[in-house]
DNA sequence: GAGCGCTCTTACAACGTTGTAAAAACGAAG
DNA sequence: CTTCGTTTTTACAACGTTGTAAGAGCGCTC
């Protein structure tokens, strides 16, 4: 069975040194005498020592975890099955075991579990916080910045406060998705946009609307969608009703765009035939769809290892000011528009 | 700025007691006079107290987490997009929150890695390891069982050992699929395996196969793929060359059985009334898939749960002899067959 | 009113590490 | 042969908590 894992104290007596000395040969190895550093390192060997992560800790002050917060999102397990949190996950993973640093997997979506992340963190339990945090009224960002735990956030904060961010130019997203529409000569254009309370859709639809008024087009049939498939088919089938002539549909992301495209099938419409479509995000759905999707790309990986990036840097050197790394989008042409 | 944390030391004082009082204040309130704990609690409130986790790690040896490890899986990035992961992670995470313990996400897909995750357990840096490893080489569970690090498997370990685990009766779940099909009057019946050196992979076209055979179908023609939509494509190309008069595909989960019917199409196949198409899990693509898929459900978020539970219970009540919990697949029926 | 059994509280020693200040070892220089 | 620097090693006090054994307070009984 398990005996008991052994401590510094039983490598020392050993190797016939001190623990202090021990503890120099484990860590940084300065001011040892080479001879004795073999010494140590055999009775480290035979005794199979690896050093107590909490006890470090508890001197150090540095637990080598920080805690990934997904926040705001209703449902908790839908969270999941949403592409985007599972590419934001594998970015963060990916970026922090390079660097020996665990993640610690939290949903804050409710009051009680809000009080709970920011309890762990102030306890000390992990290091700082990579926040997702969807909603602009969420108070989790402030609460974080107020007891002092280092944290990034995944998207600017509703309200302007002190605290490192990245994000996207979804305005720039949105603009890429109408200049691609005009050109392709589309005239009547509409769009299905994600819920107005997150500002990702409200930047990505602004910047959409705004190209679109430049291009000589004032109005935009536009129906809100949740960011879910059923929201994305429940809508196209509004904007049907609304707009039966419509040649082009902008959705805020690839999940409803692929629900779209299956809704203008069911009608008898063909993509990008009689109807172009354009997604966001280009995630899994995008290359799935048939046909596979006109999207644009946010490099949801890459900015998700910027915000793990971020943090490691402020728990090195703390204090700095904060930071925002803002992405540019990219036009991804496939065949549904 | 974020003042240092008050410790129970300074409640103590505060209140005028030992810091033994306060501690039996914060935790389980036994013989301690009412009205101290009055005083005790105003005293926390008024200093903002709030316990070090670490330094009570150090004296309980529990940390309150756990570590999800994905074990086995090649590149560590499509983890995360395979919609069976995200389902696991919300199964664990649902489940763990309610019992105040949370997850570490590592993944342990390189020998380092595995040496990584070997150590950080047996660090007391976790309380124990979920482990979500599909190869039955996958030297993890050995490993960890010898290092004395309470875990449990999800999907039963390559070789026996003494350790919990959880899983799906995947053999039931090839049989129901068969006899869905065969019930259907499909008479030229293939498969789209999972890669077969998994042992679920194995157990889904055992029993589809030796049920085929019941029915009177001696041989089934299969292709094995790899459970992502690109191998599924091929595959089912494959097939489609192999079997030109095919009129019914089983493959071995949904992600596979999407690109089986988007290729199908694409050679000018109508599913179901050409080609019936049965898939494996009931996740997002079933769903998602037009027509949408009749599939074998697996209760992936039940079955992480029930580990994360086997788990909980074995750190609570130490040694006992490993359990082992089997869930039964489902046949779903949709649109596809 | 001394002794006895309660309940409640308090010191104190862990837990396993790190960092600091003091001590020992060892040459080299005067 | 002492004195002084330099390098290496050691002892000891943290870090913030819990658990245990000893102690204080207090109402009973005889």
């Amino acid at each position: 069975m398990s005996k008991v894992a052994p401590t510094l104290e039983d490598v020392a007596r050993i190797a016939g040194v001190s623990r202090a000395t021990v503890s120099r040969v484990v860590n940084g190895t300065r001011n040892v005498d080479p001879e004795l550093q073999e010494t140590v390192r055999n009775a480290i060997e035979q005794t199979g020592y690896t050093p107590n992560r909490v006890a470090r800790s508890l001197v150090t002050r540095r637990t080598g975890t920080v805690a990934l917060v997904i926040s705001g999102a209703g449902g908790g397990s839908d969270v999941f099955t949403d592409p985007f949190f599972g590419r934001v996950t594998a970015g963060v993973v990916d970026f922090l075991r390079g660097h020996s640093v665990h993640p610690v997997l939290m949903l804050a979506d409710s009051d009680h579990a809000r009080t709970e992340v920011v309890e762990f963190l102030r306890q000390g339990s992990a290091d700082g916080a990579l926040l997702v945090s969807t909603h602009p009224a969420d108070p989790l960002p402030a609460r974080l910045l107020e007891a002092g735990v280092p944290s990034v956030l995944y998207a600017r904060p509703g309200r302007p406060m002190p605290v490192s961010y990245v994000d996207m130019d979804h305005r720039v997203g949105g603009r890429l998705a109408a200049d691609h529409l005009v050109a392709a000569g589309r005239y009547n254009i509409t769009a299905i946009s994600g819920p107005m309370d997150v500002l990702a859709s409200q930047d990505r639809h602004a910047g959409f609307r705004d190209a679109m008024a430049r291009h000589g087009f004032p109005y935009v049939p536009t129906v809100e969608g949740g960011f879910t498939a059923e929201s994305g088919a429940a809508a196209m089938h509004r904007l049907l009703v609304e707009c039966p002539d419509l040649d082009a549909v902008f959705a805020a992301n690839d999940l409803m765009a692929q629900a779209a495209v299956d809704v203008l099938h069911e009608h008898g419409l063909r993509v990008p035939d009689d109807v172009a479509v354009v997604g966001f995000d280009d995630s899994a759905p995008a290359l799935a769809c048939r046909p596979q999707l006109t999207t644009i790309r946010q490099p949801v990986e890459r900015i998700a290892a910027q915000m793990a990036d971020l943090l490691l840097a402020d728990l090195e050197k703390p204090g700095q000011r904060p930071k925002s790394v803002i992405f540019e989008p990219e036009l991804v042409v496939r065949a549904s528009a």
